[in-house]
DNA sequence: CTTCCACGGGAACACTGGGGTG
DNA sequence: CACCCCAGTGTTCCCGTGGAAG
């Protein structure tokens, strides 16, 4: 049987062992049974909630820690384990995993609440306190416990922080159940714009999850290695590699897990039996430019139209005065702007939110962004790109909507500003 | 002391996508 | 069906404010 060179190319493919054994628990969502360098952070976290097997409210628990410090990974593995014991002893215990970076406003965390415990909500429409009676009502139909976790808690402060003050004073107005909160945040400070007394409700207890220095990284690579991969597939230094740049990123062991994981695919593709250092290397740099390439491509059009406007200027400072410092203010960009806009026929914004959308790309990290008072000259942004221009370009002219304005010379733009 | 330019908070508005009611 | 209500989002409008150069 004669196959087509591409049929044959796939069959070399899936024919070639994989030198993966199970490629999920690289993730950092898989949850081992064993979470190494957390023994105090789990038996904390367990004392606190234990009393809810007891049938009793446990405090509300405030949680911070950087990212990839295992703040989710405990609080979800703990709470699954008293659910379960909860289940085995008869004692009624729920646990609701929310996660406040997608549920980021009053009435979709209440209706996902809701929801959770049978109640059908529609998405929207309702007006929100209604949703706030049915899933109170569905809540307290029966004795319970629930323990509400509050992912990313601090995302959701931002809109509103009447939904935490109704929740965490909603046991006074339950007859059957008892509800605690558990808020898991990666912001220190998030709790200083709230209403004082939901500070303190909220943080009855608190829990501080410190990052991991090189060695715990080390560890809780090794452990998931074993799981992922046969033995001698990884080349020694591998794992320590791995951790050294996750440890010098704030002890992330997301990140660490990332690099171990990716850095294996790259190996795979490459059809190589063992993963070596320079995989490592070249998983560093893809998920940086993955990374930027992602929040760019995602970016709303009006914020790349900004974008587009900071990169042609940055270019064209360069034509003017040579490798100067390719510093620029709002005003610069907004005419730039403008300009642009007209080009290609889109709605023209306020200087207003221009500004604010400039902020926006500062907090993502594409481009630098600092207040200065000039004098005389008055105040400003100070603003600079923060990535190599042409990778941004680069990106930016995927999107349709700029094709008119790709390969436009910096120049003619200066030109027609007059 | 004035002046300059934009920052950034806050209110108000338009619009969307979904109710429920007569 | 028409009609009004609601939450949420993105935006505009208005405006007080900063702080060094002139």
């Amino acid at each position: 049987m004669r196959n087509t060179p591409i049929a044959e190319a796939i069959n070399e493919l899936l024919e070639s062992k994989s030198i993966f054994k199970n490629r999920d628990v690289l993730r950092s969502t898989y949850i081992p049974d064993y979470l190494p360098h957390r023994d105090k952070e789990v038996d904390a976290l367990i004392k606190i909630l234990i009393v809810a097997l007891r049938g009793d409210t446990p405090s509300n628990i405030l949680i911070y820690g950087k990212t990839g410090t295992g703040k989710t990974a405990v609080t979800t593995h703990v709470g699954n384990e008293i659910e379960k014991v909860g289940a085995e002893r008869g004692i009624p215990c729920q646990i609701v995993y929310t996660n406040c970076e997608v549920i980021d406003t009053q009435y979709r965390l209440l209706a996902n609440l809701a929801r959770h415990f049978g109640k059908k909500v529609p998405m929207t429409g309702w007006p929100t306190d209604q949703v706030y009676t049915e899933f109170k009502k569905a809540l307290d139909c029966k004795e319970r416990v629930a323990i509400i976790l509050l992912d990313e808690i601090d995302k959701l402060t931002k809109k509103g922080d009447d939904v935490l003050y109704n929740l965490s004073r909603i046991n006074s107005t339950l007859e059957h159940a008892k509800v605690s909160l558990v808020g898991i945040s990666n912001d220190l400070k998030f709790t200083e714009f709230l209403d004082p007394r939901v500070r303190s409700s909220l943080g009855e207890e608190e829990l501080v999850f410190p990052p991991y220095n090189a060695d715990q990284l080390s560890d809780i690579l090794r452990q998931r290695a074993e799981m992922a991969f046969g033995s001698g597939i990884l080349d020694d230094n591998v794992i320590s590699l791995c951790a050294a740049l996750a440890a010098r990123e704030h002890g992330d062991a997301r990140k660490a897990l990332d690099l171990l994981r990716i850095s294996s695919e790259l190996a795979e593709r490459d059809r190589s039996k063992k993963v070596q250092e320079i995989h490592v290397r070249r998983a560093q740099s893809k998920i940086e430019s993955d990374r930027f390439a992602e929040v760019i491509r995602t970016l709303p059009t009006q914020s790349k139209l900004v974008l587009y406007s900071i990169v042609l200027l940055d270019r064209s400072q360069e034509l003017i005065r040579g490798s100067g410092k390719r510093i620029m203010s709002t005003g610069e960009v907004y005419r730039i702007y403008k300009r642009i806009c007209s080009m290609i026929d889109l709605d023209v914004l306020t200087q207003r939110r221009i500004t604010e959308l400039i902020t926006e790309l500062d907090m993502l990290g594409i481009v630098n962004a600092i207040v200065v008072n000039r004098g005389r000259y008055g105040m400003t942004k100070e603003i600079s790109l923060d990535a190599p221009p042409d990778h941004i370009h680069h990106v930016l002219s995927d999107d349709a909507r700029l094709y008119p304005l790709v390969g436009m010379r910096p120049d003619s733009i200066q030109m027609k500003l007059g």
